[in-house]
DNA sequence: TTGATTTAGTGGTATATACCTCTAATATGG
DNA sequence: CCATATTAGAGGTATATACCACTAAATCAA
């Protein structure tokens, strides 16, 4: 026996619901689970694939510039490089003009990695965009995308004093 | 002189903004950052807040249960509560009927932080909420927890066949 | 009852991510 | 030009989080 039917989940309000940085970051894991078995073939998870693709739409970014386009701490970004540096996809190379930074370039095999990966990540966007509507879909983003710039964290912040 | 002006963020198309798993992720740091500033005074970041404050909400939960509630990994949970075992807000003690099961409970200090935590956590919750529009606030979360739901899996899951 | 299967949790390992401190280099104000 | 302030990264440390392999306990099937 044993009322094992507690299958808790978001539905029955067992779940502590009324903060959106909670809500966010419990999306936040399911989603990245989702995607991640979706492009596992690749050998990538959806953090690097996410990183990977922000390099190729930068260009060649200075590891400042990449951090600020993730809303990621610069450290954490030179951390989470490693492996991809290890991995042969990302190489580092120093400025021209300025000797402190240095930039995030995609290797050749990076770039195979990337296409490679590319097409897995489309299909499971595509399934998202099926089950959650397209309309939907692309209004979220824009909702996160609002949420993430440096604007909102500015008023967000002013707001504190 | 320098172009400095190019302070990326999310505004100018400098981000790679067609995944949804990528734009919750940096909304995720985004908040994540903005809700740890406003609850650092109690000692606590966000991550164990909604930890502490979700199993306050259950009653006293099998770490099955609380994975479940936040979409969490079980062993994932079992290390994130490491920190908050030792810090003595929350002792595990084992379930009567299931002796595999551990249930967590929150201890007379781990109750007074949260409390603590909860003062500043509504300071920042009607910061944000300010901030992004009250409705739209409510609107986030709902279209969040269906993303999140097991139902929601279900569904992305089974179309990938 | 017993053997096979499922379930709860643990521990290991790897990545993700933040903050703090430190160094080197650039920018700035006299 | 120099002294000061700012900026780019690196490295250390701690938490967050996932997957895998493993153990022990409970469930199920014959």
């Amino acid at each position: 026996m044993a009322d094992q039917s507690e299958k808790p989940g978001i539905s029955g309000m067992n779940t502590w619901d009324f903060c959106t940085n909670a809500a966010i970051r419990r999306a936040s894991r399911r989603v990245g689970q989702l995607y991640d078995d979706a492009i596992a073939p690749s050998g990538l998870r959806t953090t690097q694939y996410t990183l990977l693709a922000q390099i190729r739409l930068l260009g060649e970014p200075t590891l400042r510039q990449l951090a600020n386009a993730l809303v990621m701490d610069l450290s954490a970004l030179g951390h989470t490089l490693k492996p991809l540096e290890r991995d042969g996809y990302v190489t580092l190379v120093p400025d021209e003009k300025d000797r402190r930074a240095r930039r995030a370039r995609l290797t050749p095999k990076g770039l195979a990695r990337l296409a490679e990966a590319t097409a897995l990540w489309h299909k499971a966007q595509s399934r998202f965009d099926a089950e959650f509507g397209a309309k939907k879909s692309a209004a979220l983003r824009r909702a996160l995308d609002l949420i993430s710039s440096d604007e909102f964290a500015e008023k967000f912040t002013a707001a504190s004093q």
